[in-house]
DNA sequence: ATATAAATTTTCTTTTGAAGAAAAAAAATA
DNA sequence: TATTTTTTTTCTTCAAAAGAAAATTTATAT
């Protein structure tokens, strides 16, 4: 997807389609953008890559960053528009050196360049682990029971419908307050920091 | 934020940290990526910019796509490392049209260029309401009752603990079949599609 | 259907800045 | 302190971007 080619006509693909968007002609674009009609059809066209300078030019009356500008390159969208799971049909994981975690995996799922995983968590009696980091963020909503979250040096005291949100790379950890089992569902957005 | 100036010590920045990430001197990743020291070291200082094939070139070694390159520009970290809610401090919304639906505000934030936001939505007995569309993605886990959700031409029957997550361009409500609430949580990925 | 105008593409030429080689400087190691 | 390694800077070359102008295509008017 690094493909000089792709890339090249990819960007040019880009610029007509905002462009378009915009309902501007070449010659609208090259006034706003002073980048000439003719280079601007080159670069549209997948003949030439436009240095950075000149892209910048170009996105400026068009109002868009790099970030966005580059955001769906190299996506293909085949969902098929659901997941329907149902609660029995959670595949079961257990991890490693996690005595009294049960993990169950209810989705996985790409979206923008970020990483979804959804899995219910149920922490026994005599759930204990290590903290953990990871590459990310995570969202924990306690379904049932009564747990406390060690975050870095901060602990919380979540009960039944609480939520707590944070920065992965923070070592963390649940502990279950009860002598029945609790439950969270847990969110992980795994990207890159 | 495209600025040229901006944008030049940027790219420079960002090589460097990818490069540091895997470890590699500028030899290294010169060896790998076919790009001479030299230019290498005036990319990384924001003193050039890349041509779009040199910094494909610089990319493939180091496993990283445009939109993965380019996707943090821009971006202002001030997260302080987690959120957390109690359940009593969500937020009431009432959404106009929607007799019977109660929304709960858990959390938003903004991730990657997605915005995300969580609510708790609290279904009465008779909840009633034109389907919608959102731009984005949504996830639905079913934290008690029993409802149907219809989704486009299709209805989903969902039980306590089930998921659903779709495509929220199709149109979709939630019906309630209990005589007593039902309530979810909900999670929106809100983002241009 | 034809002529004209508008828009876009292609060709030719110039300009410019990227890119590498080599020298210089800085940093690390012995 | 000396040597080696790594990085930066300077100098030079040249490749490709960029614009002007010509050619072509598309749209519009008659």
């Amino acid at each position: 997807m690094n493909d000089g080619k792709y890339v090249v006509a990819w960007i040019g693909a880009k610029i007509r389609e905002l462009r378009g968007l915009k309902g501007w002609k070449l010659g609208e674009l090259s006034e706003k953008s002073k980048v000439s009609i003719a280079m601007l059809s080159k670069i549209e066209n997948g003949r030439v890559f436009p240095t950075f300078p000149t892209l910048l030019h170009i996105l400026k009356p068009l109002d868009v960053d790099l970030n966005d500008f580059f955001e769906d390159i190299g996506q293909s969208q085949d969902f098929p528009g659901y997941i329907f799971n149902k609660r029995e049909d959670y595949l079961e994981t257990t991890k490693e050196d996690a005595v009294g975690f049960k993990y169950e995996t209810v989705l996985t799922q790409n979206l923008k360049g970020v990483s979804l995983e959804i899995s219910m968590l149920t922490l026994s009696k005599n759930a204990k682990r290590e903290t953990v980091t990871t590459d990310g963020y995570e969202y924990i909503f306690l379904l049932k029971g009564d747990i406390e979250y060690q975050l870095d040096d901060k602990t919380f005291h979540l009960k039944e419908g609480d939520s707590l949100y944070f920065d992965g790379r923070l070592p963390h950890v649940p502990k279950n307050n009860l002598d029945t089992e609790s439950i969270l569902l847990v969110i992980y957005f795994i990207t890159e920091l």
